[in-house]
This record gives structure tokens, sequence and C-alpha cells, in this order.
DNA sequence: TATGAATGAGATTTCATTCAT
DNA sequence: AATGAATGAAATCTCATTCAT
């Protein structure tokens, strides 16, 4: 085998697309390598150039799942809105990303836990940062009086976070959602619920 | 071999129950026969004279894991209390299940779509039962002027299940919650955003 | 288990049928025990006490399968008729043989290789005295003059049983055949050939 | 995996031949997967690289079994030879084919039948042909005179097939047989009688 | 870069058989 | 005379992975 082929390559990123697909499909535990390479028309072994394992292409999926919705997170932090119009960012933005790139936050949402915990540290990581940045927000909302400080941060996270997973259910079901109206439905249950 | 035994056979409950555990464990996929005839103590050719294959134990498992979801919906819904006590009943019920009977919520969240659709009917059914009763209630809450009636019922439906969904992540980290202070906080969240 | 029931057992008659009628449906190694034992009405341990194994009923209901063709060709030929009225005699016992009893003649014919050699003794030797029965009949025809000793007797045994097969395979596709018919033309075409 | 190896390849030629070779050994039903594997040196699973199962490789055996029996039947029904030559030829072939290709031979004689219904249909397909092509034969001979019109044509079909199948049993036996003689002697007796 | 051919380990499933009750 | 519960051995099949070409 040569060098593994770089991140960029455009048949590497086509590759880890097949996986994702496929992976969104049938869960990973239920799809098998062929699945993969029949997608990308290539032979079973010739899958090995790109991924030393379907592990592998599980971790690969699962971070281009996560990484998106950090760098949106923090950017949102750094607008440094009010905690209303973050959380109805982030509600949108999730909405979007589950019509932009289904299959990948399908599998992140569904499968990252068949990643073996010794394996799971950079996917563990970029989700810990995750909640962690959403905490502060709230910590930081609740500090300028924006948030009922009743409300445990941690649980707020949650139920956030609770709230912006329903939704993959629901696309389970109807493939289609009107990202408009749920975010801000969605927003306006929480939100009432939490400012002060 | 006789027939298969009955449902309510000391036995093949605690077969149920092993399946349960195991799938909750290490995911259907992820789990062998071999795995939950060990659990058992019994040899792996014996599970099949309780199951007739892997796939009819999952579904053994998802159904028993609805089944009192349902049961309990409905124990509600009879009570004929306000929206708000109902919301907050059905949260303290679903967290105190996942302390109960953890092994069968977690199968039925995470492992029922690997039931192959034409064999989902009897959980379809439930799970639509359950949604169905669910958005009555919230019909019926907005008819008598309880609840905004800006809010889609159909939304309100999955954002109270997404809520309720968000628990299980939450166990499986921690493994033991706090269930009076989280009903009370998802309960305020959820409530004082929909309440007219 | 207590004794091995008597061969005149009513319930033990019962079961060679089930078996003959399984194993002519489905094949010796296409049947299972637990298929005979459906058939009886009875639970898959009980066959063992009719059986000592599954075998054991193959060889009974083989030896039932050639024991009445046995009988038969003993009376044809005690009765000293002509070769040509013994020759349609035996065709038209066998046709109706398979009408009677079409399981036991199927199993005997499709499965009986099916016992292993060193059990096969009982059937064999039946099988021998058979054969030689019939070989026998035509030596002392062409002795009397009556059939064309240019012709091997050795072949001619098993063109004649050769015939009586072949009404077999159609059976499986009619599951209903003229007996006189048949019995007619197979006689003329073996005695006087098909030429005009 | 790679897409099934070509028909015409050879290593897939040989897997099938080992199939044939240990089918016709122990009965389709009686052999294992594993046999055929030992018999190609080649690890079980292996086998699955040429076969999606081991009812394919049975079907594989059984279309090369008949294959050859309907180009022939063609080929003599092509030269418009006389009946008598015709069925003499056709004789001459089987008895020279179970010599040649016995393995064929047997499995498609013995164990056609394991195919399932669904899946048997190009086999009954040329099965089919081949009894239609034998038919015409007949019919055509009545029509020039050559052959008694008083023989139904099927009859007669079941007639030859049934001698053709009778050296199976034979070869069972004794494994080598005089091609020469036997066709012969069954050409006479099938087309001008026994009787003296 | 890719493939054809295989492997090895494990998975699910089947089934004849046993035996205490 | 029959059954419920199990066993143990084998069978078929799947699949991630390897590697020479």
């Amino acid at each position: 085998m040569a060098d593994k082929p770089s991140k960029y390559d455009k048949r590497y990123l086509a590759a880890v697309d097949a996986a994702a697909a496929v992976f969104a499909d049938k869960s990973y535990h239920g799809s098998s390598t062929l699945d993969i390479a029949n997608r990308l028309d290539i032979k079973q072994g010739s899958l090995y150039y790109y991924f030393r394992s379907k592990e592998e292409a599980l971790e690969a999926v699962c971070l281009e799942g996560i990484k998106h919705q950090v760098e949106h997170l923090e950017s949102v932090i750094a607008e440094q809105v009010s905690i209303a119009e973050a959380v109805t960012m982030l509600l949108r933005y999730n909405l979007q990303s589950l019509m932009d790139r289904a299959d990948y936050m399908i599998v992140f949402n569904d499968d990252r836990q068949a990643i073996p915990l010794e394996r799971r540290g950079r996917i563990r990581e970029q989700s810990v940062i995750y909640h962690k940045l959403m905490e502060d927000l709230f910590v930081q909302a609740q500090g300028q009086g924006e948030l009922s400080t009743e409300l445990d941060p941690h649980i707020l996270v949650r139920a956030l976070t609770g709230l912006i997973s329903s939704v993959f259910s629901w696309y389970h079901q109807k493939n289609e959602i009107d990202v408009d109206k749920i975010a801000d439905q969605y927003s306006h249950i929480f939100l009432s619920g939490c400012l002060r």
C-alpha cells in the first residue's frame, strides 16, 4: 500500500462520502465493506487503499459529522448575540445540516458509539468541546441575567441537544422537513421556558 | 421441539431479559446469540428453543419496551389531569423506567430500526399509537385553552419525545440520574414555552 | 424407554406411515424428525419411542416399500403364466402400487441409498431377491423358447425395472396415472417393440 | 469481492466440477460445502467466491448436466436419420456420457429435485425442451409410418427416458459398463421387443 | 491505484438425539 | 406413552482483511 491518500484528495473524499451514505442507510454494523465498495464502483479489496479498516471509515465519517457543528457553535459564540438568537441560530443550523449533510449527521448520531472506546478519543474530544461550549453559553447568559438561574446549565444542554436530535427520527420518516417552521417553534418551546 | 413456550413462562421471560441486557450492552448488531446464551447459562443452540431467530428476540425485547409506555400514556390520559400535570407524569415515568427497565428502553430506542420493515409491523403499530395518543393529548389541551394554539401539535410531540430520548444518551454516560430534578426542570422548560 | 412397540401396533404403523409421507414429500435428507412428529401430532422427542433413530424410520419405510413387490413377484412366478402375461402383471401391479402406496414406493425408489451400507443389509437382501427372481423368470422363458436368447437376462431385468421406475417421475408431475393404458403400452413396448 | 467469475473461467469450472463430484458421491443433501472446498483444496468460506450458495452450485452442476443432452438430441434430429438409428444414437450417447461425465449425469438424475421450485426454472426449461424434442421425433416417425401409431408418443418418451435412466442405478453398482452391448440390446428391446 | 483470489474467524441456524419427569 | 428442555455437533454463510500482481 502506498501512503494514505491525503484528506483533501478528491477520491478519498468520495470514499468517505460513500461510507457515510452506506452507514446512514444500513447502520455501521449492518453495512459491509462490499456495500461501500459497490457504491464507489470499485472492488472490495481496493477500499483498503483509502481506509486501513472499516472502523477507520466510520471514524472519518463521524469526525466529518461533528466538525461543522463545533465550528458553527464557535462562530455563534464569537458573534456575541443574545441567548435567544444563539439558540435559534443553532437550531436552524442543525436542521439545515440535516438537510445538507444528512448522511454524516445520521451516522454521527446513530453509530458513533460503535467506535471502540480506545479509538473514540478524537470524536469524544469534539463532543466534549461541543457540550462544554454550549454549557458556557448558557452559563454566560445566566450571568448576564438573560436566563433563569434556577435551571441547571447541564440540563439545559441536554434538553437542547435532545430537541436537536429529535429531528433525526423525524427526518427518517419524512426525508424532508420545514426548517424555518420547526426552528421557530422549537426555539419558542425551549426559550420561553428558560428566559427570565 | 415443543411449541414455543408461553409468553408468560418464567424461563421465556428470562430469555427475553437476557436478550435485552445483551443488546443494551453491545447493541443488536454488536451482540451474538452466543452472548445471550452465555448470560442464560445455556448452550447457544438452546436459545432457539425460545426464539426462532435472533431477530425474533429483538422483536420481543422491543415490544416489551414500548408496551409499558403506551399503557402508561393511556392511564395518564384516563386520569384527565391538566396538561401540565400530564407532561410531568410522562417525563417522570420515562425517567423512572429508564432506571427500572433500562435495558428494554435502550434497546427499543437504539435498535428497533434493526428489525426489517416487513417484520416491524407490531412495533410500528405501538409507536404510532403512542404518538397519536400524545398528539390527541395536546390537541385536547389546546381545545381547552391550556396550550398555545400557535404550536403545531405534531411538533410538540416531537419536541417532548426528543426531550425524553435525550435522557438516554445521558444514562449511557452516567448510569444514574436524578429523576426528580430532571423531570422538574424538563417539565419547566417544555411547559413554560407552551402553556398559554 | 419401554420395549420397542410391536410391528403390528397401530400407533407404530401410523408412525411409519407418517415417516413415509414426510420422506416422500421432502426426501429423507430434506426432512427433519420434527416434520414427522408434527405430522403425527406428537412432540419431536416422542418419536424416539417408535424409532431408535431417523435412519431406522427410513429403513422401516423402505422395507415396507419393497416387501409387497417381492411377494407379488413370487406369486406371479407361482402362477406359471406366459412371460407376456407375467410382464403385464408386474407392470400393472407396480403401477397400481404407486397409486395405492405412493409414499412407500417413492421413498424406496429415491432414498434407500441414504441408508449407510452397513445397515442396508435387509433391504439389499430383498432387492437382490427381487432381481434374482425376475432374472430367473426371463431365463426360464428363454429356456421355453418364449424369449429371444440373444438378450442378456441381466439386461432384460434392468430394462424392465427401468421402465417401471420411469413411472415415478411421471407420478411426481401428474399425481394420477392411467394404470391400464400405461401398463398395456409399456408391456407392448417391452415385449413387441415400437417399430411397425 | 469481485464480480462472480465468468462461466468460462478455468477455476470456476473446476469448482463446478468439484461440486459435481461431491454431490454425485454423497448426494446433495448428504454433502457439505466443506467436502467441496476440501476437494478444491481451498477453505470452506472461499467456495462462496464461486457460488453464492450451495444451491447455486447444484444448479450449475445440473444445468451443465442437461445441456449436452439437449444439444445432442438436437443434433440427432438435425441428421434426419431413421427412428431406429436415432434411438440407438441416443442410447449410445447417454451411456457414453455416463462414462465420460458420470458426476454431472448422476447429480442431474438424482438431485435436481433438491432445487426449490422457485429456482428450478432454467433446468425445468431444458427438461421440457428435451422431452418435447423427443416427442416430436416420435410423432414424426409415426407420420412417416416408421412407428406404430397405436403407441402414445408421450408414453414412448417416458419409456425411452426410463430405459436411459435405468443405467444409472446400474452404474452405481458396477462403475463400468459395456456401452456397445447395452446400447444394442436396449435399442433392440425398445424397438423390436423381447418376444421371439 | 486497483483487483482477483483467497483466508480465518465467527455468526446464525438446524437438528438428531437424550433424559428426567 | 409422551413431553419439555436442553445439548452438541455440524452446517451454511458472512465478512473484514490480506496480498501478489
